[in-house]
RNA sequence: GGGGGCGUAGCUCAGUUGGUUAGAGCGCCGGCCUGUCACGCCGGAGGCCGCGGGUUCGAGUCCCGUCGCUCCCGCCA
C-alpha cells in the first residue's frame, strides 16, 4: 500500500520493527513496540514486537544480554519495550516463512520497559473466535491494535489521499462548512444544539453540506471538495452511523454528463490503487429500469435472477388474486430462482420473508414437466402456466416465485429476495467488481402516509425539464447514484440555479412560498446574484473504505464508532449533563434522567 | 415503533429429558525448560449462568417480565 516512511532516529528507536530486513544485518538497531507474544524457555527467550509497520522477533539469550535477560522473563503481553541490539539473519531451519522479517531477528543486548500493560481484556490477535463488538468497542483503543483494523484505518488513509491527489490535480479547492449551521428539517432528523447566546433557539448538525456548497459555487470557486463530517439522527445499521465521512463535491458549468465522466475518472483512479479496475465508461441504467428488471435502485449486478413483469399474459385469468391486482393497475412480477429443492417449511418461509419486504404475500412454483407444483396451480390455465414458463426461461425443477402488487411494490418484493437467495445461495462471485450509475431518476415520490409530494433526492435536484404542476409525478430529475455490487456509494445531481425554479420546486412539494423563504431564503436570495449552473455528487466514504476493506459493516473502518444503540461504549457518549450546563442554556428536562 | 438471534469464567463457546460439586479451549498466576514462533510440560486461581419474579422436592435448563448486545423492517431528502 504506503511504503514505510523513514524514521529519524531518536533515543527510543532508530527503526521500524518492519525495517528489521536484510540491509541491516549485522547492524546495531533499536526498536520500540508492544510485547506481542512471549516465549519463554527458561534461557532463551523470544518476543514478538509490534508497532505500526509489523512484528520482528527479539531474542533474549542470557550469553548475550546480559542484565536485559531478567527484564526479559518478566515482560508481559501488551508491555512497552525499547530494546537494542545486532540484527542477524536466522539459520535456515528457524526461518518464520509467515513474518515479512522472518529471516532475521535482533539479538537483545539492551532492553528498557517504557510502561507495564494491565492483562489485556482480550487477546490482542487471538485465535479462539471472534471478539464480541461490545467489548471490541469499549476497549477500543486496544481493539485498533489488531493488525486488521490498523489495515482499515490505513486503507482509509490511502483512500483520503487518493482521492485529495486526483482533485487536487483536477483544480479542486478543499473548503470547509460549518458544523454548526441551521436546522431544515426535511429529510433526516436534525441533531440540535442549543445556543447559549440565544436561549430558545438552537443549531442544527449538518447532515450534508449540500447549501453551503452551492453557496461557494455562487461565489464562484467553481470546484469545491471536502471530506466532510454529516450528522443524522436516525436509527443505526451495520452501514449507518449517527456521525459519517461523506466526500463532498460540487463543480460549476456542469451538466450530468460532465460530473459523470470526472467522477469515474475519480473513482478508476481512487479503485484503481487499491487493485479494483474499472473499464470506463460505466453502465447506465434508467431507474425504472433497474425498477423493472432488479427490483432496486441500488442493484448488485454480479449475478441474474432478473425480475420478469408477467401481467401481459395474466390479463384474462380466472385467478383473482392476479386479476385483481392487474385490473387495479398493478402487475404480477416473477423471478425464477433455479433449481432449488425446498421443502414446504423453507417455502413457506419464503411467503414469510416477502411480507416482511411489504409484500401482501408470495406464489411459489415448482415447475414439473410442463405444469406447476404450486398451490395456485389449479387456479391457472395451461396456457397460462406455459406463457409464464416460457417468459421465466424455467426448465424441470425451476423455483418460480411471483408477486402481485402495485408494480413497484411487487418489484421491490422480489428485488429483496433477490438479494436474500444470491447470498443465500452463493450466486456472488466475490472477484467481480460491477459498478453503474443509476440515471433519470423521478424527481418527486408520492408521500401515502402525509398525502404529500417529497423529493426523492433533496429539494435542491434540477428538474429534467419544465415542471407540470398538475403532474409533479412525471418530473424527471438530473440526478444520479453510483452503485458497486448493489451498495449505493454516492449520490448526487444538477442543482437547481434558478431562483423562480427552486421556488417552484419548493411549490411543487407543498412547502408555502413564506416558508421557503423563512428555511431557504437565503439560498433563493443568493441564486438572484448570478448562479453558475452548477451539480456535484457526494459519496459515502465510509462505505468506500468499507467495500475495499471486505466487510459489511462500517463501524470496521471508523476508529471510534457508535454501536447500534448511538451509545459510544468507550466514552459512554451519551451522557447527562448536570444542572448548571442546563440552567446556563436555559434549558429544562421534561425526561427522566437516566439511572 | 415492530420482528429475528444472542446473553454461562477475562475472551470464544459447550452444557442432553429439569437431577451429584457448572465444563472445554485460549488467556491469567506459579514452577520447569537454550531455537521457539498459536512454543512445550506440570500445577493453580477464576462463575450473581444478564437482572427480577414464578412453577417445582430441585432451575443454567421451563414460564412471565425486564435490561443489554446484534441483524433486519420502519426511518435514513
Amino acid at each position: 500500500m504506503s511504503a514505510l516512511p523513514a524514521l529519524s532516529p531518536n533515543s527510543y528507536r532508530d527503526a521500524w520493527c518492519g525495517q528489521v530486513l536484510g540491509d541491516r544485518v549485522d547492524s546495531t538497531v533499536r526498536v520500540a513496540g508492544w510485547v506481542h507474544r512471549r516465549r519463554d524457555h527458561g534461557g532463551l527467550i523470544f518476543i514478538d514486537l509490534r508497532d505500526r509497520t509489523g512484528l520482528v522477533q527479539l531474542v533474549f539469550n542470557p550469553d548475550v544480554a546480559g542484565s536485559a535477560q531478567e527484564l526479559g522473563h518478566r515482560l508481559r503481553a501488551e508491555d512497552v519495550v525499547s530494546v537494542c541490539g545486532e540484527v542477524v539473519r536466522r539459520s535456515p531451519e528457524t526461518v518464520n516463512a509467515e513474518l515479512p522479517t522472518g529471516e532475521f531477528e535482533l539479538r537483545v543486548a539492551e532492553a528498557e520497559r517504557l510502561a507495564d500493560a494491565e492483562t489485556p481484556p482480550f487477546e490482542i490477535e487471538g485465535y479462539s473466535g471472534e471478539v464480541g463488538e461490545e467489548v471490541r468497542l469499549r476497549y477500543r483503543y486496544l481493539d485498533l491494535r489488531r493488525e486488521r483494523m490498523r489495515d482499515a484505518l490505513t486503507l482509509r488513509h490511502s483512500v483520503t489521499r487518493e482521492i485529495r491527489a486526483f482533485l487536487d490535480g483536477e483544480g479542486f479547492l478543499d473548503i470547509e462548512t460549518p458544523v454548526l449551521t441551521r436546522s431544515t428539517p426535511e429529510g433526516a432528523r436534525d441533531f440540535l444544539v442549543p445556543s447559549r447566546q440565544q436561549q430558545g433557539s438552537f443549531y442544527a448538525l449538518p447532515q450534508s453540506p449540500q447549501l453551503f456548497k452551492q453557496l461557494l459555487m455562487v461565489s464562484g470557486f467553481e470546484r469545491y471538495y471536502q471530506i466532510a463530517r454529516c450528522f443524522r439522527d436516525e436509527d443505526l445499521r451495520a452501514d449507518r452511523q449517527l456521525d459519517f465521512t461523506q466526500l463532498d463535491l460540487e463543480m460549476s458549468f456542469v451538466g450530468v454528463d460532465d460530473v459523470i465522466e470526472l467522477n469515474e475518472r475519480l473513482l478508476a483512479q481512487v479503485l484503481g490503487k487499491m487493485g479494483v479496475e474499472l473499464a470506463l465508461p460505466l453502465r447506465r441504467i434508467p431507474y425504472d429500469e433497474a425498477i423493472a428488471r432488479y427490483g432496486s435502485d441500488q442493484p448488485d449486478l454480479r449475478y441474474g435472477l432478473e425480475l420478469t413483469d408477467l401481467s401481459d399474459h395474466l390479463r384474462e385469468t380466472g385467478f383473482n388474486a392476479f386479476r385483481g391486482v392487474i385490473d387495479g393497475g398493478g402487475a404480477v412480477k416473477g423471478l425464477n430462482a433455479g433449481g432449488r429443492d425446498l421443502s414446504r417449511a423453507e417455502l413457506d418461509a419464503l411467503v414469510e420473508e416477502a411480507k416482511e419486504l411489504g409484500g401482501k404475500g408470495l406464489v411459489w412454483a415448482v415447475v414439473e414437466g410442463k405444469g406447476w407444483r404450486s398451490p395456485v396451480a389449479k387456479f391457472l390455465t395451461a396456457s397460462e402456466l406455459a406463457a409464464i414458463n416460457c417468459a421465466l426461461e424455467a426448465s424441470d425443477g425451476d423455483l418460480l416465485l411471483l408477486a402481485a402488487d402495485e408494480a413497484k411494490v411487487a418489484a421491490g418484493v422480489l428485488g429483496g429476495l433477490r438479494t436474500r437467495l444470491a447470498a443465500r445461495y452463493d450466486l456472488i462471485d466475490d472477484d467481480v467488481n460491477e459498478l453503474a450509475w443509476i440515471v433519470d431518476w423521478p424527481l418527486f415520490t408520492w408521500n401515502a402516509g402525509e398525502e404529500r409530494w417529497d423529493p426523492l433526492h433533496h429539494p435542491f435536484t434540477s428538474p429534467a425539464g419544465p415542471l407540470d404542476p398538475d403532474d409533479p409525478g412525471s418530473a424527471r430529475a438530473l440526478a444520479y447514484d453510483v452503485v458497486w455490487n448493489g451498495v449505493e456509494l454516492g449520490g448526487g445531481s444538477i442543482r437547481i440555479s434558478d431562483s423562480e425554479v427552486q421556488q417552484a420546486a419548493f411549490t411543487a412539494l407543498g412547502i408555502a412560498p413564506s416558508d421557503a423563504q423563512e428555511r431557504f431564503g437565503f439560498l433563493l436570495e443568493a441564486l438572484r446574484y448570478g448562479a453558475p449552473p452548477h451539480g456535484g455528487i457526494a459519496y459515502g466514504l465510509d462505505r468506500i473504505v468499507a467495500l475495499l476493506h471486505g466487510t459489511d459493516s462500517i463501524r470496521d473502518v471508523i476508529a471510534f464508532p457508535k454501536a447500534a444503540s448511538g451509545a459510544d461504549p468507550l466514552t459512554g457518549a451519551p451522557a447527562p449533563v448536570d444542572d448548571a450546563q442546563l440552567r446556563e442554556l436555559g434549558l429544562g428536562l421534561r425526561a427522566k434522567r437516566p439511572g
